[in-house]
DNA sequence: TAAATAAAGGACATTTTTGTCCGATTAATG
DNA sequence: CATTAATCGGACAAAAATGTCCTTTATTTA
């Protein structure tokens, strides 16, 4: 469904956001040890993050990665999968024809269509901020 | 969502079934020219269609790939999808956390079994047969 | 102002996916 | 029985995704 990296991105994103709650700056080491994720690749991930005004990152000693509060209500995961894989999700057609809508649709054309409304709908919908206090209750976890 | 192989493969087989329709026995070269797609490499991909059992082949001049009429029925996309990407659609967690289940969910876990329940309902309910005949009657296409 | 710390970014390495080529095998037909 | 037409299967090639390493840049603090 997504790339490995979007992967890495909306679950570092999620670490980010939940510590930014607590008032924590977090940096690309201890965000992969805590997403067990590559982190030198992480890194590169945060990057496209930070230059798409998703995440904040300061440089320097006591530097790292944040979100402010605010932004994690604004941020929702579809501006995540967006800024990492593209929109190669919501686009295109099914079954890979070049040409595929209404009005030339694919087999699959349709039954496509509403399995990916309803993935588009939920990427939308949810917030990081949703997701971060979900683990933050306990409710969900980010490892393993 | 799907991959290159696997779009390839459901084309093929739906080509199949419509010219099976017509008793129409078809070589590599003429699914690969009227689905668009690369000749060896979709011969690779029949291959494993045939290995599966999903479509027939027969050696030889007048030889290639045909699907009885009671298989058209009988082969879901699931089956294809399966035989080609393997159940990664189906298993594994959305985030790509290795432990992920409703005892232990990561934080799109509940959204993300919604979808993918969804996607696999769709293909378990769709046949060849249905793709083959909207195929026929010219309300849907298979190239460009 | 020097040292230390952290992100930024470029080059490179590995793995997976996608795609090609060619000889071997099978079967129909003159 | 030789020729020809077709799939089968293995080895190889190219491209994309994933992952690593190392240098540069910015910033804090002693």
């Amino acid at each position: 469904m997504f790339s490995k990296a979007c992967e890495y991105g909306i679950r570092a994103a999620v670490y980010i956001a939940l510590q930014s709650l607590d008032g924590r700056r977090v940096s690309v080491n201890e965000i992969a040890e805590e997403i067990d994720s590559p982190i030198a690749f992480t890194a590169k991930i945060l990057q496209q993050l930070s230059r798409n005004n998703i995440i904040h990152s300061v440089k320097g000693p006591t530097g790292g990665f944040e979100i402010a509060r605010e932004d994690m209500d604004a941020v929702k995961l579809n501006m995540i999968v967006k800024a990492i894989d593209g929109d190669k999700i919501y686009v295109g057609c099914g079954l890979g024809l070049k040409e595929c809508n209404a009005q030339k649709p694919c087999p699959l054309h349709d039954k496509f269509v509403d399995i990916r409304t309803d993935l588009s709908k939920m990427l939308k919908s949810t917030s990081l901020f949703e997701l971060a206090t979900g683990l933050e209750v306990g409710l969900t976890y980010l490892k393993r």
